[in-house]
DNA sequence: CCTACTTTGTGCACGGCTTCACAAATGCAC
DNA sequence: GTGCATTTGTGAAGCCGTGCACAAAGTAGG
């Protein structure tokens, strides 16, 4: 939903004004929760777009792939938001998830790095719909600045604090190589930057108070080929060796 | 270091040799721990880059970016590969977790789905570097069919099932538009595959005894946008309002 | 050999997450 | 209004992962 739209009230939800008072809103949701929101919202607008108006635990438990204690474990971190006997309000549910990820405002995205993974993240489809706004694409390399992708143009990296600043970039997306990713990242540090999603196989250091979230797609194939062996050896207990012959 | 790779033991190792029993190999690495093998692996080759003979479990964590007592206990799981008063040769505890995750042996990898992304990852160095050579780009549009990528020609998906069984795949890379993606696992599945990396914004259900990792670009966004809104609420208790107005 | 120093491997306690199971709350039929 | 069926919200138990702190095991120097 996006944010300041106005809906009329659904009588189910007028009950819900009654019950609960803020309760200080316990601000602590379980990291663990607030991964698992995002899915619960893709889950639920995959409902509204069939016009479902409720949804039991159950239900939605199934469609994102989870234990249903768990979902409601999940939900009531964010308050009481169901009805007993009956479900959540799958419309009222998007917008108070949406509200507690931060959707309903809109964010503005810098991407650095426009090879093939930065041109690929530019394009997709998936984080502007979501509240979040690509304003900038950056790139060290005199041949591509200048480029026109996605709809913008490539600056070369040294209007990076520039570009932080005038569009107020709050999440920077590096997709650099691993080198230059650690240099990357304390300048956009340094223009006030505090969340970072780091596709660059390279551990960065950063100050407290900064989010760092990585995507490392090597290693998700490594995680896949130790289970595989895993299966393929069935078990066995192989007597592995060291090159040499030596038996360990 | 390569499978098949022979060097000269150091003094170092074969004390090793005496002091420990198969012991019955552990079965049973936690995952945690296994997810973060990888991440072990890419310093120690940094380091043997450099030359460095021997490591300790201090200097590692630290360019690991992990606590020390973790990565003690996380190699104590593969074995008791290092020498008290000393630490850990780099060389060989390369080669223990490179056997660990399986990556002694190459795996073939198939790309279905040659949008954007599936350009990028074909692209993407970092996985042939490490064991996983990609024997296969697919597409269900005629388009692209027939294009050349990566020294790849792309296939249709009516060969899918072929291709998996003719070049031995054990590992897919499904990067397709999420309506296809259910689709497209359950032919590979059917075909033999229990290891599935998707990028598709998608739940996948598959039966027991096969693996989905997923990484999904909008939800690491959205988790990034949770804890941005939190910090620059500095952790006031806002009057949240339904958006006629109605305070919950 | 003996002492001083370094570093690993691990027992233990703690905290967070998951799951079960059920009381409480709600809707509906009559 | 009463009783029944449904579904939420949560207490409690158990599991897993983390990190401290230290004994064990090794090195180095004389």
């Amino acid at each position: 939903m996006r944010p300041g739209t106005h809906r009329p009230l659904s009588p189910l939800e007028h009950r819900h004004v009654i019950r609960r008072i803020p309760q200080a809103r316990d601000r602590g949701i379980p990291d663990a929760t607030v991964a698992r929101l995002p899915l619960y919202l893709r889950a639920l607008n995959g409902l509204a777009e069939r016009g479902t108006p409720t949804v039991s635990s159950e239900d939605l438990a199934v469609a994102a792939g989870v234990n249903s204690a768990k979902l409601r474990k999940d939900l009531s971190h964010l308050g009481s938001y169901g009805t007993r006997g009956v479900g959540y309000d799958v419309q009222y549910l998007i917008y108070q998830i949406s509200r507690e990820l931060g959707l309903t405002q809109d964010w503005a995205v810098a991407i650095v790095g426009v090879g093939n993974l930065g041109r690929a993240l530019a394009n997709y489809g998936g984080f502007v719909s979501r509240g979040f706004r690509i304003a900038g694409l950056l790139d060290a390399d005199p041949r591509v600045v200048g480029d026109r992708i996605a709809g913008l143009v490539v600056e070369h990296t040294d209007e990076l604090e520039s570009v932080i600043k005038k569009r107020g970039v709050s999440i920077v997306v590096l997709a650099t190589p691993a080198t230059a990713a650690q240099q990357v990242c304390d300048r956009v540090i340094a223009a006030g930057v505090t969340s970072i999603l780091n596709f660059a196989p390279a551990v960065l250091a950063v100050p407290d108070g900064v989010d760092v979230r990585k995507v490392d797609l090597s290693i998700e194939l490594q995680i896949l080929a130790f289970h595989e062996q895993r299966k393929a050896n069935g078990g066995a207990i192989m007597a592995e060796e060291w090159p040499d012959g030596v038996v360990m």
